[in-house]
DNA sequence: ACAATTATTAACCGAACGGTCAACGCCCGT
DNA sequence: ACGGGCGTTGACCGTTCGGTTAATAATTGT
């Protein structure tokens, strides 16, 4: 065990600590990982550069701990609100509370992002956590799919892709969007959009077989 | 106006600048603009380091050309391949393609997920590319909205998310999918899937209002 | 009060970075 | 045969990188 994980372990909430984790943050979401120096974070957080490494070991050891606590936070709000209703109450619940924590956690998605095109260690993190949504998502429509858990990767992906897309895509969408695409009203507008598009979906799950072939 | 730009113009299919073009993209998709050094980029083009900045100014510039020559082609792979057909034909032949053009030039969009991220003067292009997309999904989709031009934003994003981001995951779904999401076998089930989706939505554009209030 | 532990700092390190430059081989028109 | 571009090279530059270290300030247990 390294002197870094022994102090995480003691001194979880110390103030340059934390101040060094939000820098880190911010400066993941906005440049990407290996476009960040430490003097950017240290210089950001207000502290000595030396204080990451001996907090975290590594640069790469901070943006663990990053991805770390928001895979357990992303975990914790997926965690089932209601499990009472019907599955489509549930699927919308669900959506919902995906899109909150996407509002609410802005860089993480955007660190996910980048993590996905560099094959460090921290993919099988990213596993993990998909797992979990998949899981729900499985557990929702697996039994009113045609062919039961065969298809319902496919509409597992589908679903955080309709989700995540309109994040990813914020920083150029302002020439399709009136204003910024994350203001309220456009959030609500595309949540609507998002509910309408689930409600279409289970309405064809209901009464189609989606093993149709089309080409 | 540089050298490089000068030189660009006149020997366009240089064969050392061609390995260059081509060691950077997949170097560039593989693990993105701020970690790959020009001297990795010359090693696998198995050329001298200095001759990148013979024909592209600088690291930057690039990753530039890079771009620009993606665009050009995604443009042209969206060119109106067959105008005739109904809207329901010509919307899955516009899905077609645009899977076609991210299963064919598989560096592009790990390169754009990434430029999107870095606030460089890369997402311009980005941006116009974006427009070329949006509009020929807004000829195909406007009139039959319910309120015209307003939503179709909402359904334009919709499309490319569901599109985008089962590659855009391929690196973490093997632990959902059996085997290689990118096989000849799985893409063809994604592809079903998502024509199976076009006609969901295709189907509750005709009969519903996506005006409705859910929360 | 004081020793021990913890937190913080400035100075430093070798390596790698993007980029430059003078020179060299090579082909080609004359 | 030879002079002039073009393509190509290795050696070099200043800067910045992630990471270390020894010393010091602050806190704590007794």
């Amino acid at each position: 065990m390294s002197k870094a994980e022994a102090r995480e372990g003691k001194k979880e909430g110390n103030a340059s600590a934390e101040k060094i984790l939000q820098a880190a943050k911010e400066l993941f979401a906005e440049r990407g990982f290996a476009a960040v120096s430490v003097r950017d974070i240290s210089e950001r957080a207000g502290v000595n550069k030396a204080l990451l490494f001996y907090y975290f070991d590594t640069k790469a050891g901070l943006l663990h701990r990053i991805l770390e606590q928001y895979y357990q936070a992303h975990a914790a709000a997926l965690a089932p609100p209601a499990s009472e209703g019907s599955t489509r109450v549930r699927m919308h619940a669900l959506v919902t509370s995906y899109l909150d924590f996407m509002e609410d956690h802005h860089p993480y998605l955007q660190i996910v992002q980048h993590e996905l095109q560099s094959n460090t260690e921290g993919l099988s993190m990213l596993r993990s956590g998909m797992r979990l949504l998949f899981t729900r998502v499985e557990e929702l429509l697996g039994p009113i799919t045609s062919d039961g858990h065969l298809h319902v990767r496919q509409f597992y992906i589908s679903f955080a892709g309709l989700v995540i897309t309109y994040f990813n895509y914020a920083p150029v969408l302002d020439v399709i969007w009136e204003g910024d695409p994350l203001s309220a009203s456009n959030r609500r507008e595309r949540r609507q959009h998002l509910h309408w598009m689930v409600d279409r979906i289970l309405d064809g799950l209901q009464t189609c077989n989606p093993d149709q072939d089309i080409g």
